[in-house]
DNA sequence: CGCTTAATTGATCAGGGTCAATCGTGGTGG
DNA sequence: CCACCACGATTGACCCTGATCAATTAAGCG
């Protein structure tokens, strides 16, 4: 049960939502006039496992963490997405994962079948989705090689470097999650999260500014560590 | 380096190629006319890291591995694929993993740049290519699931319980491959492998006829065990 | 200013890794 | 045909990393 008390599940809520704008990345963003904004706060669910997928979603701003359970309530997070990732693209009749406000999360919500009609006129939308769906598996992948055959300072390492990307500078990370998500992300638990970071600060590589900040003293190193 | 060591990587050859013939599987099969078959000796190379993706593969009969690698050698694999299953689908300009030939195989070979102007023709094939990219994020978020938050035995249950799916009956398993396969997929070793079947066989759960051949006694109970 | 929840730190334990010996099987050559 | 060899698999002994249990500290929040 351990692994169930940091999980807050309420029920999500819209508390907004509007014609969507966004910020596009790639000079085209063929979506933009098709979705509808929505927000979610700190802890809400977005969507639940084994519900319908009635739509997927943009991060426009905050963190979602989109994760499975075991029958014993063990949890692994799948993936943090942040701001210009899609989440929640899935084909079948029900949802294999759910997904929760990290942060509060400003989203743009696609309907699943408006996407699918304009999919059918517009190629450039096709081949967008197929891009976000094909980077979500690269991202599952890597996940993969992290979890099964890494230790638990490499982990670390790997992630906070991971973190750092789409960070400013490049070397000051915000932690937008707790040490549970990233134990639940990690493999590990809330304790051997606690112990590398204390390690990685021992010998320099990091300095800790305050539980959910910190910086990369040295980067080198760390990839190292990573491989 | 021991991880290494069980690793072929003698380069592929292609021994026939003809106009693709392929044993429908959901009725339509749009993809049928296009691609080449191609066969691959145990041991053998599909496809490398980092190689320019420029054709993807079907499944026809034996089983592939698909991998990467960290630079001390360890290997994550991420996915057998056995008949029907679709690999190597990839967008980018490099192959994140690699592919190899647990057993001989026939593949179907479609060409990257033949596909992408028949997916602008026909509907189907886009949504076919879709169907197979999502269904193998699936299994990599499974995957991640399975190497993230399992201990040995519940692991080895998991993976033979998957393994009797594609088997006739549900009950006899042939492994078409190793175990140091079976412990690169599972982020175990060897000798844990060997344990945990061990083990299981003990329980009465399983009965081992050889190496490569065992019949699950007990389904439930692995069913348990996998939660 | 307490109260609650998150995070750190320490002590101990156990699951799985490592090292090493043995077994089994299949292939080869005398 | 059988002895030998090579390689994969199994088994055992021991060790180490990370989990567990527990206590303490830090940080929000009413």
């Amino acid at each position: 049960m351990t692994a169930l008390q940091a999980v807050n599940s309420q029920h999500a809520a819209a508390l907004k939502a509007r014609t969507a704008w966004m910020a596009s990345q790639d000079g085209s963003e063929p979506l933009s006039t098709s979705g509808t904004v929505v927000q979610f706060a700190e802890g809400h669910e977005i969507f639940a496992e084994a519900e319908e997928p009635e739509a997927f979603f943009k991060v426009v701003s905050g963190v979602v963490r989109v994760c499975k359970f075991l029958s014993d309530g063990r949890r692994q997070i799948e993936a943090f997405h942040v701001a210009g990732e899609m989440f929640g693209l899935e084909l079948g009749g029900e949802r294999l994962l759910c997904a929760e406000a990290v942060s509060d999360c400003t989203l743009v919500s696609y309907r699943r079948r408006s996407i699918e009609t304009l999919a059918l006129k517009d190629e450039k939308i096709t081949r967008q989705l197929f891009q976000y769906a094909m980077q979500n598996l690269a991202n599952a992948q890597n996940h993969s090689l992290l979890l099964g055959r890494r230790g638990a300072a490499e982990k670390m390492a790997s992630f906070l470097l991971s973190q750092a990307e789409h960070s400013a500078d490049g070397r000051t990370v915000n932690l937008a999650m707790t040490r549970q998500d990233i134990a639940d992300y990690l493999g590990l638990t809330i304790e051997t999260v606690s112990r590398s970071l204390s390690q990685l600060e021992r010998q320099g590589m990091i300095a800790l500014s305050n539980t959910r900040e910190l910086r990369l003293k040295k980067i080198e190193a760390l990839e190292d560590l990573a491989a």
